[in-house]
DNA sequence: ATACGTGCAAAGTATTTGCAAACGG
DNA sequence: CCGTTTGCAAATACTTTGCACGTAT
């Protein structure tokens, strides 16, 4: 239940299929990691957890797969940091979720606020922007690290 | 009038003075393009417009001013695109704005809106995070580019 | 005068590309 | 079978670092 949605990896090999792609094993191994995620992960973590796993992908694979996956909306590319891009599934049906940056321990935290959205559109509107993404970045503390506060 | 704010090369100048930093020409030429600017700029593009200023100033120095102003929180370093870096002054003030990236025509387009940034300070009270900064990243068609959808 | 700042060029890191072999449908 | 996909290694692009000289204070 760190899904919204379950079938992320069937929908997105049907994606491919429709568009004309082969189900080979290295986009197989991406994709079902990548559906087993609760959130963003690099390439360098997505090329080390498939090695861990035995199911070893060259490092060129995994970036040619996540373009692919990218290009065809299954996945959103998302920078925080410095200049290490992150991939991470996105819901066909249009939930998603943003991120706050942990100074303290680093770690990315995913979250989601209907009201946040809708702010956005309105915005969106009142500029006469056309907006079909869009991404939040919070940087600071984690629930975890915020208490503490010194050491 | 691009700006909100009149003085942050001066601030920034007293900031770095203060802690110690010397006023080379590197930094003299950085803070005053950064400070002449309505929005983002690239490190390559700074390199460049100093160039054509002929204030020409080392690729290496650029990278090494700009991170002692990020230090310093007078700059702030932008993540949009493919792991290119863009920097912009940031206002001593607090007032900030946030970036459309257009798809079409490939600019970033600043905005600001209070109501949005006010969602999000509640945003972060309920969800428990203590936020020092945030950014939002909106992706879609500029208003020049958006009434033209096809062409 | 002296320590900090700067420029050049080389190194480093994340990502992309070329090409031949492996493989899916 | 035939064209897509994959892996390796070399290439690329942005950024960082080492070192000797220049410069602000």
């Amino acid at each position: 239940m760190s899904r919204a949605f379950d079938n992320w990896e069937e929908h997105t090999r049907t994606v491919l299929e429709r568009a004309g792609h082969r189900h080979g094993g290295a986009r197989a191994a991406v994709i079902d990691l990548l559906g087993a995620q609760p959130c963003a992960l690099t390439a360098q973590e997505i090329e080390d957890a498939l090695r861990a796993q035995g199911r070893s992908v060259g490092r060129a694979s995994v970036y040619r797969v996540l373009e692919l996956l990218v290009e065809h909306g299954a996945v959103g590319r998302l920078e925080v940091g410095q200049g290490i891009a992150r991939y991470e599934a996105v819901d066909p049906g249009g939930e998603h979720h943003h991120h706050l940056v942990c100074r303290r321990c680093g770690d990315l935290v995913p979250f989601g606020d209907p009201g946040l959205e809708r702010s956005i559109e309105r915005l969106a509107n009142r500029l006469g922007f056309r907006v079909d993404d869009h991404e939040v970045v919070l940087r600071g503390a984690c629930a975890r690290c915020a208490p503490s506060n010194n050491g």
